[in-house]
DNA sequence: TAGATTGTTAATCGATTAACAATC
DNA sequence: TAGATTGTTAATCGATTAACAATC
């Protein structure tokens, strides 16, 4: 696939991911994007043109079969790489993440957590003791992860990807408001800015009013 | 203003606010747009765009003053209200909000949380003493809140979301992984994927590959 | 006044929707 | 074969960017 996936699409396949799931689960074996669309409050246009931008993983006058298309979109999603991940910063927000998130059903394998602060560097969470941050260097040049999830303050979060960077980390997950800025464009930086969706909700509750 | 303003437009205003405030803790009094735009990494005639839906905050040939600005974006955000609001489900993430976010910055109070735990109920989180969801009812017919945040298990989402609409909430936080469908299609429902904002990051990482 | 920068209109770009030929 | 539904092209819609007149 040459031409460039947007961010839109992208942003869709695990709503479509989810459902198809859920078809699976209640014994469905075809759709249609007629059908699949009034589920999702999509239009079925929509659907066929997201999925062509992978391929036609559809029959003409039959639909799709929805086994077909879960692997199929699961395989685009990359859920089955195992991308080694670690999480830095673990207070109250890491500590959420590392319970409630299945990693691993994700194409993600946490392997270490770091924190700087002395109350929590030792203690075990999620299976993990929770290590010293000045051990990252050392951990990451050893144990090679492709993936971090920051949990940090905003002030020491860009400096903190960019050190990572340049120990070969391949994504970010931010939760931090920081903005992070990385050497490499391409590397693919997911945030999750909390206080900003709270204050989007803020602003559309009140034009409602 | 009486034209509708996009969701674009709105998610971008929390960021304004935040680069605003920044520049103001900084000292800085004045800025044009083709400044802020460098700092945001924008254009400079988005931000314009975005600022004249509003109304017209800077003046020819000088820029925007910043203490002007961020006090008339902190009044389109609402962050001088006070939302009464709920949180259902206390569990690892619940626990995490309740301790990171700080509702009060962004016009929201928090006045009651519930959860069906009995593990949980009658513990003290954040000031607040967890309520027994049996409770929620006769909670909201006293207290009237306006916000609910839910961080409770996908399955329950909706249906506790349905309640909720019923009791007068008029805007909906949710980290479920649940689709929420309210009676009121005008009634803004902000959602917090969690598990889909990971595979997105994990699709991402898979194409730059 | 001259220079700067906004507010606003016009042009471009991209994403969504509609239409329909291909084909199962 | 006839009906259904995809894959794909064309039309529409909306959001972003460029241009420039207004004006401080």
């Amino acid at each position: 696939m040459s031409q460039k996936i947007s961010t839109a699409v992208i942003n869709r396949l695990p709503r479509y991911y989810r459902y198809l799931g859920d078809l699976h689960d209640e014994g469905v074996t075809k759709i249609s994007s007629k059908e699949l669309a009034e589920r999702m409050n999509l239009t079925a246009s929509q659907i066929r043109q997201d999925l062509n931008c992978f391929g036609g993983f559809g029959q003409q006058g039959y639909g799709y079969r929805v086994d077909y298309l879960l692997e199929e979109i699961a395989n685009i999603l990359g859920i089955n790489n195992r991308y080694k991940s670690i999480l830095i910063g673990c207070g109250k927000l890491g500590h959420a993440l590392v319970n409630r998130i299945t990693f691993t059903k994700r194409g993600f394998d946490l392997i270490g957590i770091f924190d700087n602060d002395p109350k929590v560097v030792g203690t075990v969470v999620g299976g993990h003791t929770i290590r010293d941050i000045t051990e990252l260097e050392e951990f990451c040049l050893e144990n090679k992860p492709e993936a971090a999830f920051l949990a940090l303050p905003r002030e020491v979060a860009p400096e903190t990807a960019a050190k990572l960077e340049k120990l070969g980390i391949k994504g970010f997950w931010n939760f931090s408001s920081g903005y992070i800025v990385l050497e490499n464009k391409d590397i693919p930086v997911e945030n999750v800015h909390l206080g900003d969706s709270l204050m989007s909700l803020s602003c559309r509750m009140k034009t409602i009013k």
